[in-house]
RNA sequence: GGGCGGGUAGCUCAGUGGUAGAGCGCCUCCCUUACAAGGAGGACGUCGCAGGUUCGACCCCUGUCCCGCCCA
């Protein structure tokens, strides 16, 4: 690199600088946190939400990313030693279904290699295509401390896992128990309450059958949508109210399939009179409202299935049969017997495995929970005492109210990849010993025959540790001491339950201390229609699809791989017919954000994509233009705002200091969409539509020297104090450009270390306070200049004057001072002269100048002769009066209102006031114009 | 059934108890030596519907209709 400053190429170019500036921040150490456990610095510290190990980048990840990315930037040019933790997570199913598909392709399966050895394999695939999302968060520029990356299933993770397990069931918080359960029968794994999905309004049928009454004549009707399930049946329950069974109180029921009598039991909680024959079977060990009841009476538990799905033995003569064909089965048996009495259609809600999307079976088994309620309130005090603020507020309601209904964890899962339960079974007793160490002998007997527990961990229960585990967890290492608590967490709102609020119940737990300050909640991106991306719709974005580009062939290709439908297709050849320009990543991180953080769907716009990565060409073509009138001059940037005189310099520097306000504010209140959009307007409708063009007489070669001198400097001084202030956003174009700029050798050296090279990723982040100043005056000679501007250019387009035909302007008012102070400027805008004349004149315009036409502007009132057609600017002045009159006769209503003159505040009546009276006094001048015409 | 969010310009979205905003699209003009991925100008909304509170409501309240999500 060099200082000095160069030309730069008419368009920007993403791919090449993005590429080679990652790598030289990577390379040269500036995303690691401090080293130093003496740094003085305060920490700023966020733990990435570990994507899945088989994960590819998608829309939410780019999102989440770019938003921690902006923070973590934003904290360490605001001189924070920043630290973002990256990682992944094991993934537990996931992870062994992708395995063993691989194992399907060569001809084997899991049980053919073993656990052992089908570990091993996962382990290899691991290091060779796992976590390849890790490289996809660095195209997005995420600058993470990769030299702390984990992942949940390494040793020191695994040892956090193992001694957080342990110190909960120490403290009796974690038990093992007999429940219903969410049972997979395609993975063949328990799931939590949290990875089953709720079917609704699928079409099935209520079944109708007959139980006959034991001992005597007479039947009851029972209704099912799952006719299997009554192999398992161990009461018929009534209402107690209810008339019409009153004679079958304390009676039994014969099982026509198995040697059972089934009582009738009656139970007000379980049975709605109103709801189909008002008889419910009940079947304890497969339905979660009769597992209840089972408990109420006592009733037998009777599991009729199998591990995979099937029949078991007490399935009687249907045993062996799989749960679909089984119920079948069971229907035609009992029409053959003439106990079904019909079915109706039943629209009802299905449970459904978010991972195989298998219907979930309820099934009693014995498995680890975590008592939650215990936990839960910690938690619930840690938002409700403000120690955490979770962002958007309204989410407090949705975390408060799961945390108060709270169900005990389950946290054992019947796979073979993830963390082993450090639990181990004796063969001699009854005792289970729980041990940090592999056990060897028994807890309760002292015998050695144990055998470990074969299940594994939830893939969440080690997430929810992530926080401290990632920083050395249990040991008391200096990170730990130094990092924790984190400040924030981002991610999405999907995921508050599965994660945020775990992490914070176990933070809270074994740090005594709440994980994070702040919780972020993100919408989910759809696509622009608001439907959310899936692969069979075909319609998701891949966001290194827009970084870089892509033809509608590849979309397809890819697409159709990822198995879209027809339709999907469809939609994506008619929405992307030209496939993706190359946006870059600077324009997409722009683009995810601008937009709210309070939307819960983010409908990702390509054409906003687009206006972003014009900006970047945009801001590339300023900068371009800066260095061109930088050349042959000693101007630099100094980190600091010059002192100048020139109304148009003191007018930028303030400019920028609103900005920059806006943008401060804006990112510490988490409104990257409001900090982002200041500096947008700033750098498009500010420095380049009107600083860069009134800057230009004032940089030609012959203009007054020490104006030229002191515009160079805050050209320089405003381009890399922007660069500064979009970093944290744009952070691959800024240091392009910012390389080039001219500068003080200061600026972006290292804070603690002298030997790196200077870079923008560690320049200060500047404030209106250092970098700008704020000068009211100039923004109002400004502001009146722009006014004047605007008038005739827009009565050139009116009238259909071209840029060629030279024109005369005069004017007349309070302010006609601050147009002659800049008389060149104005001149070189309007594409004309200006003259001040006297205030008579103007004020009976059509007298003193020929088919002049007349506008006032601000204070000012601005007559242009030679240039319209009266009859034309006869009409041009009415239809400006009618707006005007409209305008004027709403606030005088307003002011003729007393309610509104007493009640409202002083200052809206005096601003009302106000605005009147300007308009009232611009109506009459323009009166007046007409008038003469 | 319970809860939450949304319905604002043709599209995607901001917004505030005090005269409705942005980007894109659209119309007119302009390849003026930073940028046509550009410049200048312009048109476009009874802020889902109906009530209410208020001097004043897009914003607050009630009801209602759509859309989405979560929980049971």
């Amino acid at each position: 690199m060099t200082s000095e400053s160069e030309t730069l190429p008419k368009q920007y170019s993403p791919s090449e600088a993005e590429a080679r500036w990652y790598d030289f921040w990577e390379s040269q150490g500036f995303f690691e946190a401090s080293r130093d456990p003496e740094d003085p610095r305060p920490t700023y510290t966020i733990a990435i939400p570990p994507p899945n190990v088989t994960g590819t980048l998608h829309m939410g990840h780019a999102c989440r990313t770019t938003f921690e990315d902006v923070l973590t930037r934003f904290h360490r040019m605001r001189g924070y030693d920043a630290l973002w933790v990256p990682g992944i997570d094991h993934a537990g199913i996931a992870t062994q279904v992708v395995v063993e598909r691989i194992l399907r392709n060569e001809g084997t399966t899991r049980y053919d290699l073993g656990r052992e050895k089908f570990i091993e394999r996962v382990w290899e695939w691991k290091e060779k295509s796992g976590g390849r999302i890790l490289e996809q968060l660095r195209k997005m520029g995420a600058s993470c401390d990769w030299s702390k990356t984990h992942f949940t299933m390494d040793p020191d993770l695994s040892k956090a896992v193992r001694e957080a397990f342990v110190r909960l069931y120490e403290e009796g918080l974690i038990y093992r128990g007999e429940r219903l359960v969410n049972w997979d029968v395609a993975t063949q794994t328990v799931l939590s309450d949290l990875e089953v999905d709720t079917e609704e309004g699928v079409k099935g049928e209520l079944f109708e059958f007959a139980y006959p009454i034991d001992g005597e004549d007479g039947e009851l009707v029972v209704a099912t949508t799952r006719p299997e399930t009554m192999l398992g049946d161990t009461a018929i329950a009534i209402h107690p109210d209810d008339e019409r069974y009153t004679h079958l109180h304390g009676k039994f029921v014969k099982h026509p399939f198995v040697d059972r009598r089934i009582p009738i039991v009656c139970d007000a909680e379980l049975v709605d009179m109103e709801f189909g024959t008002g008889a419910v079977k009940v079947t304890p060990a497969h339905d979660p409202n009769d597992f209840a009841t089972g408990q109420r009476h006592d009733l037998e538990l009777i599991n009729i299935l199998n591990l995979d799905g099937t029949l078991n033995e007490n399935g009687g003569p249907f045993q062996g049969l799989e749960r679909f064909e089984a119920r079948k089965a069971v229907k035609a048996k009992l029409e053959e017997v003439g106990l079904a009495r019909g079915t109706k259609e039943h629209v009802m809600t299905l449970p459904r495995s978010q991972r195989s999307g298998t219907v979930v079976e309820p099934m009693i088994s014995t498995q680890w929970f975590v008592k939650m309620e215990p936990l839960a309130k910690p938690a619930l005090d840690a938002v409700d005492s403000g120690k955490i603020q979770i962002l958007p507020a309204d989410w407090k309601k949705t975390y408060d109210h799961w945390l108060l209904n709270i169900q005990d964890w389950c946290i054992s899962r019947q796979l073979w990849w993830g963390h082993a339960i450090p639990a181990w079974f004796c063969e001699d007793c009854d005792h289970i010993t729980v041990s940090r160490e592999d056990a060897t002998a028994c807890g309760g007997c002292g015998g050695s025959r144990l055998k470990q527990d074969e299940d594994v961990l939830d893939t969440w229960f080690s997430s929810a540790l992530w926080p401290f585990s990632t920083l050395g967890w249990p040991e008391q290492t200096p990170d730990l001491a130094r990092y924790y608590p984190t400040q924030d967490l981002e991610t999405g709102y999907d995921i508050l339950f599965f994660w945020v609020a775990r992490m914070i119940m176990m933070g809270l737990h074994f740090m005594g201390e709440v994980p994070f300050t702040r919780v972020l909640l993100a919408g989910l991106v759809t696509d622009e229609r608001g439907e959310k991306m899936s692969k069979v719709k075909g319609n998701v974005i891949d966001p290194l699809d827009v970084i870089g580009g892509a033809s509608l062939e590849t979309l397809l290709e890819k697409a159709q791989f990822n198995g879209a439908k027809p339709g999907g297709l469809k939609y994506l050849k008619k929405t992307y017919a030209d496939g993706f320009p190359e946006y870059g990543t600077d324009a997409l991180r722009m683009t995810l954000l601008s937009y709210s953080p309070q939307a819960r769907r983010i409908a990702l716009s390509l054409k906003r994509m687009e206006g972003y990565r014009n900006f970047s060409n945009k801001l590339w073509n300023a900068a371009r233009y800066a260095m061109m009138n930088l050349e042959g001059s000693d101007a630099q940037a100094t980190g600091a705002p010059p002192a100048v005189e020139s109304p148009l310099n003191r007018w930028i520097l303030s400019r920028m200091a609103k900005a920059l306000d806006a943008a401060n504010t804006g990112i510490e209140a988490y409104r990257l969409d409001d900090a982002s959009s200041a500096l947008y307007h700033f750098v498009w409708d500010e420095l380049c539509d009107w600083y860069l063009e009134l800057s230009k007489p004032a940089l030609r070669e012959d203009a007054d020297p020490a104006l030229q001198r002191e515009t160079r400097a805050t050209l320089v001084h405003v381009l890399e104090t922007v660069l500064r202030a979009l970093h944290p956003m744009m952070p691959f174009i800024t240091e392009e450009i910012w390389q080039k700029v001219p500068k003080a050798d200061a600026l972006g050296a290292h804070p603690r270390d002298e030997s790196k090279p200077r870079s923008l990723i560690v320049a200060r982040y500047p404030t209106a306070a250092t970098d700008a100043r704020v000068d009211e005056a100039a923004e109002r000679d400004l502001a009146l200049i722009q006014s004047v501007v605007t008038g005739v250019r827009t009565l050139r387009s009116e009238q259909g004057l071209a840029w060629s035909r030279a024109i005369e302007v005069v004017y007349a008012g309070d302010e006609a001072g601050v147009l002659a102070a800049n008389q060149k400027l104005v001149e070189a805008l309007v594409g004309g002269t200006i003259r001040a004349d006297a205030p008579e004149k103007l004020a009976d315009a059509a007298s003193h100048y020929t088919n002049a036409a007349v506008f006032v502007a601000d204070a000012l009132t601005v007559a242009v002769p030679d240039v319209i057609d009266p009859a034309k600017e006869r009409e041009r002045l009415e239809k400006q009066l009618g707006k005007l009159t409209k305008e004027l006769d709403k606030l005088t209503k307003k002011l003729g209102n007393a309610g509104f003159v007493e009640k409202a505040p002083a200052a809206v009546v005096a601003k009302t006031r106000e605005e009147a009276e300007g308009l009232a006094s611009e109506k009459a001048r323009l009166d007046a114009a007409l008038a003469r015409l």
